[in-house]
Formats: structure tokens, sequence, C-alpha cells
DNA sequence: AAATGTGAAGTTGTTCACAGCT
DNA sequence: AGCTGTGAACAACTTCACATTT
């Protein structure tokens, strides 16, 4: 079984997808029923049509003359994106990011759930009150056999990142996020997510240069 | 003297030049001192021709024949995201990622150095031994002024990030690192960058389906 | 010989304009 | 009348092919 073959989609419609099941979220907590691509596209910050052509590239959801039930198409959305049910996620690098992430309650709510976090000196957190267990490396992968993980999260340092990279994905794991600050080398099909936030603040600084 | 035009540079471009000066800084470590576009584009993750045309857009670095001046380029690249000198940055919203935020060095070894954060509850943070100060909300104007402080980054829950936002701007911040779930609406002379890190997982989610 | 710099071709993603439902 | 769905035009970005320099 390998990876479907969708690759008319453009990542970018991914990426939209999610930011548009955000603010469907808010919708619905303020109890709207139905909304037009034009209101939702305008919170998300996007051109209406381009919401229109993103959704049509898995179907037709909205209604003409009226606009897409919030409900419905919040439904399709986690649907594709494999988030309808809650997905198990280790983290390995329990440093400063680490263990703020561990406390982080974003996660659970939009369908991920850290079921346990890795790092080299495991024993030191012992008796910290963090809210998952903390496990050697050595422990990766059992761990992720046991509770069918699919997912990382690493903060490591960079030296390390590639080698733990390795190893995550002999054990089983197909898809990465990765906030050291090198480009991994990972099999075709291991997918990985770069977020490097010194990279961002350098973005921002060129472009408000006067 | 409005914005710089140069409009012809592709963002994706900009982007790349961090994720060189990254590679660059490696190899510089490495006591390597010239390199050619495809053995930096190799490690950066892109195409030889890629990277070139990324230079090109600022001007000719390369020797024909030889390749780049890793001094140099590294030089020309820190200039044009203005990181050259270090750049003063307050943080605001002292939860548990902004807390994690605040003690990562990653920024400062960047150029980026956080003078100050702000929080509601200030007082919270009294005792903490925390990196940097920690002040109520109501003393930005006067700590962003007094820094000469352009940039933001936002940890602050999705329910204040625009009054904050709002705060920020109209103190004189016009770059804003944004981790708050939500699209920001800004003035246009106003550059936001969000680090969402929900979407990312979602992202993954969907490409590692089998 | 080796590697850069670059116009032109190709590819991908966005927006328009309007046909088609409800 | 109002709003979606979509082929076609457009714009942005990437890659190619090769001329050019050391």
């Amino acid at each position: 079984m390998k990876k479907p073959n969708r690759p008319e989609i453009p990542r970018k419609t991914i990426y939209r997808l999610s930011v548009y099941l955000r603010c469907l979220q808010r919708l619905k907590a303020n109890d709207i029923r139905t909304v037009s691509s034009e209101a939702l596209a305008q919170v998300a910050g996007v051109k209406p049509t381009q919401l229109r052509k993103d959704l049509t590239y898995f179907g037709q959801f909205g209604t003409r003359g009226l606009g897409y039930d919030v409900q419905q198409l919040t439904l399709m959305i986690t649907d594709l994106l494999g988030t309808s049910s809650l997905q198990p996620v280790v983290l390995v690098g329990v440093g400063n990011l680490g263990t703020a992430l561990l406390s982080y309650r974003g996660f659970q709510e939009e369908g991920f759930e850290i079921v346990a976090a890795f790092d080299l000196e495991a024993r030191r957190f012992r008796d910290r009150k963090l809210p998952v267990p903390i496990y050697p490396m050595d422990k990766v992968p059992d761990v992720i056999a046991d509770h069918h993980v699919r997912m990382a999260i690493m903060t490591v340092p960079a030296v390390a990142a590639q080698e733990v990279a390795n190893n995550l994905v002999s054990a089983g794991i197909v898809g990465i996020l990765n906030f050291a600050p090198i480009v991994l080398v990972v099999p075709e099909d291991v997918m990985v997510s770069n977020v490097n936030l010194a990279i961002e603040l350098e973005n921002l600084s060129y472009f408000i240069q006067s």
C-alpha cells in the first residue's frame, strides 16, 4: 500500500485547508450554520475564488445561492486531513522548546496526542511533573510500535538531528515535524515539515527594512 | 522613507537566503572557504540553478570555474536580511511557549535579542529566573520606544491576539511573528509571519495517509 | 575544465469571467 | 438574485540550456 496518487493537488491548498478548518471551528462556536465563500475567505485571509478552487479539488460541497454548511465542510476537511480521530505523536528532545510543546494544549484540541517523549538523559526528568512519560532513546522502537505512532516532533540540537531522524524512520515514523535548523535527509516516503524560528525572524527583518 | 521597492524578488527567494545562510555558517565552522553552487544547493536541499538564480537577484558573487567565497556570501546575505547587527525584539505572552522562547538560544545566535517581554500578569514572574525583564502590558509603548524595537513575537491566546497586535502596531512595531491561530488584521506596512504548529501537524497527517 | 550567470521555456499556482444551480 | 463551480487567462516561480568567465 503506497502513497495515494493525488499529485494534482497543490501543497498550499492542503495548508489552507487547515486554515479554513480553524475558521470553521470558530464559526461553529458562534452557532453559525452556513457561510459563503466570501465570508469564509475573508476571515481566512484569502480570496473567495481561491477558497472555492481549493474546495473543488475534493468535490462539490456548497449550495449555489446559499453557501457552505459549516458542519459538513468541517467534517469533510478533518476527514481529508486524517484528523477526525485522535492521532498519537511522539516528541524527541526534552529541552526548553520540547518541554513547552509537551505542555502545549493546541495539539490535543486539533486531534493530536503526544503519547510519549524521548531524551538522551531521560532520568533527569523523572521527578518533574510532565504530562507524558519520558523515555531514553533506546525505547524508541518499542514505544512507537506499541502505540502505532506514525508522526514525531523533533526538538533536538542540529548536530543530533540527522541521527535521531534515522532512528525514528527505522522505527516506522513517516512524518516528522522538525525544529532543528538543518535539512534532514529521509527516504522519499517520509514527509518532513520544518519549523525554523530564526528563519521566520530573518524574513520579517528583510521585509521591514526601510 | 518608505519601503524599498524591490517587488521583483520572490518571497521564497528571501526565505531560501536564510537557509543558505545556515548552511554557510556550518561550512565556515568547518573551515571551508569556497563552495560551488552544486555543493551548497545540495546541503540546502535545492537545485543548483535555483541557488544561482536566487543570488543573481542581488548581484554577482561567484567566480566562474571556482564557486562562491563562503565568508563573502555570508556577509552579503546577513547584510541583505538586515541581521548583520543585533536586532532588538520583544515578546508578548509569557505562557508555556513564550517562556520556552525566552530561553531559546537560537535567536541570539542569529542576530536577534529579546530585550523584554510583556504579560497581562507580569507580577507573577517577578520571582522566576527569566533571562529578560517582564513588564505589564501598559509598558509596551515606553519599552518599545526606548529600545527602538521594530519586531515582536506574539505568544498569546487567540482571543487576545488581535488586540495585542493593535497595541504593538500603535507602539511602532512593524514586524510580528505570530503564534496565535488567527489571521491578524494589520496595516499594510506591517508584516506578519504566522507559525501554527497544529497546522503543520495536520499537513503532515494528510501527506502520510496511506 | 569547471563553474557561474541568464534569457527562454516550462511548470505550478492564482485570479478572472461567467455559466449554471437553487 | 445570489452564490457556487470551473475552464481559460494570467502571474509567479522553477528549471533548462548554453553563453561566458576564470
